[in-house]
DNA sequence: TCCGAATATGAGTAATGCTCACATTGCAAA
DNA sequence: TTTGCAATGTGAGCATTACTCATATTCGGA
C-alpha cells in the first residue's frame, strides 16, 4: 500500500492518535479546524451526540480527509483530551511547584481544587470528555496517565517540603488523590450546584487531612 | 434462579427497565434466560462487546421477543447493574448496622471496603458494568444512585454511633466516602494487583480518618 | 514546466440496534 | 370442547453510522 504513517524515526516517540501527520499548511489549517469543529459539536450536544459526517461537514471536510488524520472516532476525543489535560497539568505544575513550606502546599492544593473545579463547571468540552459517559477504553487509560501525572507532581512537591518520607507511599497516596479528585468533580458537576459545593469542600478536607498526615 | 426484581407492590416503586412484564411462566423463564445469557457474554468478552444478537440467539429467543422486554440495550445493563447494586447494598446495610460504637463501626467499615474490593477482584461481570468503559448515562445515574444509598446506610450507622452531628454535613461526607470508594475500586481493578492493593489501603486509611474526624 | 508525493474526495460497505406486521400459544368463559 | 382474546413469539428488513478505497486534485521543488 501507500507510505503508511510517518516512518518512525524516534523509537522513543510516544505514538501520535494522527494517523498521517500532516506536514504542509493547508492540511495542518483543516486539522485544526477538525478538532475545533469537534469541539464545538461536543459542547453543543455532546460527545455521545458526535458524529463523524457533522464533524466533516462542519469543518469543511470531506469524511475521507477526516480519516486521513484521525484513524476513528476515538481518536478525536484523545486528541482533544489530551491538549486539555496538558494544559491542567501546566496549572497544576505552576501552582504546586512555588510551595515552600507545608502550609503554603495545602494552600495551594486548596486553590488548586477551586480552580479545577471551576474550569469544570465552565468548559463544557472537559465536563464532557471527563464525564466518564464515554465508552473508550483509551480515553480511561489516558485519564488515569494523567492522575498519575498529577499525583506525580504533587509527590514531588510533598517531599520537597516535607523529605524523608517513604516515596512509594508519597506516590501512591498522591496519585490516589489526584484520581479522587476528578472523581468528585465529576460527581459534583452532574449534582446540582449546591450539592455540587459541599462535596468539593467535603474532599479538600479529606485530601488536606491527609496531607498533613503524609 | 433467583425469582426476578420485587414484584412492584408499592406505588412508590421506581419504574422497572422493563418494557413490558412478563406475567406467564413461560416468558418469565425467557426473561431470566436472557439476563442470564447476557451477564455470560458480559463476563467473557465485556459488556463492550455485547450484541443483541448474540444476547437472542445464546438465549434461544428471537430479537424480537428481546425487545419485547427490554425497549434497549442499556436496559440489559441497567436491570443486571441493579441487580447486582441491590446484593451489594444488603452486604453494606448488614456489617453497618451491627455496629453500635466508633471503634466497631471503623471496623466494620475497613472490613466492608476489603470485602468489596475482592468482589470486584472476582466478578467480571460487576467489573465489566461499574468500571465505567459504559458510554451509558442512565448508567451512571444507577450508579449514582447506588453510592447514595450506600452513603445513607453510612450516614444512619454513624449518627447512632456518635449522635448529634450536623446530619447535613454527615450525609454529604458519607455519599462523597462512598462514591470515592468505587472510583478507588475502579482504578485499583485496571492496575496491577499490587499497586491495585496498595491504593485500596490509602483509601482505608483516609476514609476511616475521616469517619473518626466526622 | 513537470513529476512524485502529499492531500482530498465521497460513493459504497459492513455492522448493528431496533421496528413492525404477522404468527403462535395460553387461558378462561361459553 | 370450542371459541375468542390477550399474551407472547418471530425474523426479515429498515435506519444509522463508523469506516474504506479507488480515484482525483494540489503542492513543492527540480
Amino acid at each position: 500500500m501507500a507510505s503508511r504513517p510517518p516512518e518512525g524515526h524516534r523509537a522513543a516517540e510516544a505514538q501520535t492518535p494522527l494517523r498521517r501527520r500532516p506536514s504542509q499548511r493547508r492540511s495542518r489549517e483543516r486539522v485544526e479546524r477538525m478538532l475545533s469543529c469537534a469541539a464545538e459539536i461536543i459542547a453543543e450536544k455532546g460527545s455521545d451526540a458526535l458524529r463523524m459526517s457533522e464533524v466533516a461537514q462542519l469543518a469543511d471536510v470531506s469524511i475521507g480527509s477526516l480519516y486521513q488524520y484521525f484513524p476513528d472516532k476515538s481518536a478525536i476525543l484523545r486528541t482533544l483530551a489530551e491538549h486539555y489535560n496538558a494544559e491542567c497539568r501546566r496549572c497544576v505544575e505552576e501552582a504546586l511547584d512555588t510551595a515552600a513550606t507545608m502550609d503554603e502546599l495545602c494552600a495551594a492544593f486548596a486553590e488548586l481544587v477551586d480552580d479545577y473545579y471551576g474550569m469544570f463547571l465552565a468548559e463544557p468540552v472537559i465536563r464532557d470528555i471527563r464525564s466518564g459517559t464515554l465508552a473508550d477504553k483509551a480515553l480511561r487509560d489516558i485519564e488515569i496517565a494523567d492522575s498519575r501525572a498529577n499525583g506525580a507532581l504533587l509527590a514531588k512537591a510533598l517531599q520537597r517540603v516535607r523529605p524523608g518520607s517513604d516515596l512509594q507511599a508519597l506516590h501512591t497516596a498522591s496519585f490516589l488523590i489526584m484520581h479522587l479528585g476528578e472523581a468528585t468533580m465529576r460527581l459534583a458537576i452532574s449534582l446540582e450546584r449546591r450539592k455540587g459545593d459541599a462535596l468539593v469542600a467535603a474532599y479538600k478536607r479529606m485530601a488536606l487531612a491527609e496531607l498533613h498526615r503524609g
